[in-house]
DNA sequence: GTCTATACAGCGATAGAC
DNA sequence: GTCTATCGCTGTATAGAC
């Protein structure tokens, strides 16, 4: 990532730490070119549309890896408790344990939202709903509040650990998201 | 706010609304010009640090609206569940049920977050040290716990509920916080 | 394909008249 | 205090040699 990529798909990766760092209007052009190592001509060759069609590229790469590794999973793995271990597993290393943030979701609050409206909605919806779909195959209740809720608490997670330089708090939100996804009960209603 | 702002107080808020729409390297002094109905000449008046000045003073601002009005409370009210729900219902209305974004968050996702990580740090280290000192006032346990995953749940209902552009997200997560805020049990343990 | 050179618009910031 | 004019710089993007 460090050395000039040779084929697109490096460079797309190289790209997305540069926006996960520096955000979409905070990455310029000669911050992409020094940490990729690849001059404008090779950027404008890869990636004609210029920045916008990187962060396109970049979260269509996102957005893959999650469906392939994680959300399909969740959907037709034949043991649903086992797709929920593994998409928790698979989200802390993606994450770094806390220490990477998610750039779909530094998208949404960011100005650039409405140009990527649509992909950024996509990839919350298809996580919330594969979730919720796991969980109602596990046959618990409340399957759809519980998957966003859990998908909530690790995009707070992400910010929070990253506000207090403090990736335990990545750590803290994971055992307890797995108690609430795999709770049996209902809830305790203390009314 | 849209029209011309006569003190430095209507600047820093009005300033604060574009923030919030663009960030902070998206947010343009033309733009903020625009929509301020200052020339740059008062800007810079009111400001002399530019840019980043602007940016320092909305984010006392809102640290010190969330001291007065959620934090000091959550730490001095003699009756602690009151002063949830107080926190719950001025939450609600600071982000106008979801509609509105987390400027801390943002910055705190964005390139900016180092500029001033102080400041992010120290409004979250108050929000979650206030709200545990009330849960354990009011005689539950693991009041830390609870009281990071609800700051946490609030930042990522935020990012949820503009990615989903759903403010439905921020309302079912907080009457989930509320419930787990002031539940009586420990936890059900599945295990 | 990759480089260097360059175009030109917009940036944050300042000066100075009023 | 507020305006307009302008500074120097960096931004994204393009052209054209190799």
């Amino acid at each position: 990532m460090s050395r000039p990529p040779r084929e697109r798909a490096d460079a797309v990766a190289a790209v997305a730490e540069i926006f996960r760092e520096f955000g979409f209007e905070g990455a310029s052009l000669s911050a992409i070119t020094a940490r990729t190592g690849l001059g404008k001509g090779s950027l404008y060759h890869f990636f004609p549309g210029g920045k916008e069609e990187m962060a396109a590229a970049v979260l269509a790469e996102i957005d893959g890896w999650f469906t392939r590794t994680v959300f399909a999973p969740l959907r037709d793995d034949p043991d649903p408790e086992a797709a929920i271990a593994r998409m928790l597993r698979e989200t802390d290393a993606y994450f770094r344990s806390g220490r990477r943030i998610c750039l779909v979701g530094a998208f949404a609050l960011d100005g650039t939202r409405d140009r990527f409206a649509a992909r950024i909605g996509g990839y919350f919806t298809a996580w919330r709903r594969a979730l919720a779909d796991a969980v109602a195959r596990s046959g618990r209740g409340e399957a759809m509040e519980r998957a966003e809720h859990a998908v909530l608490a690790i995009q707070g997670a992400l910010v929070l650990a990253r506000s207090l330089d403090d990736p335990g708090v990545f750590a803290r939100m994971l055992a307890r998201i797995e108690r609430d996804l795999l709770s049996p009960e209902t809830h305790d209603r203390p009314n």
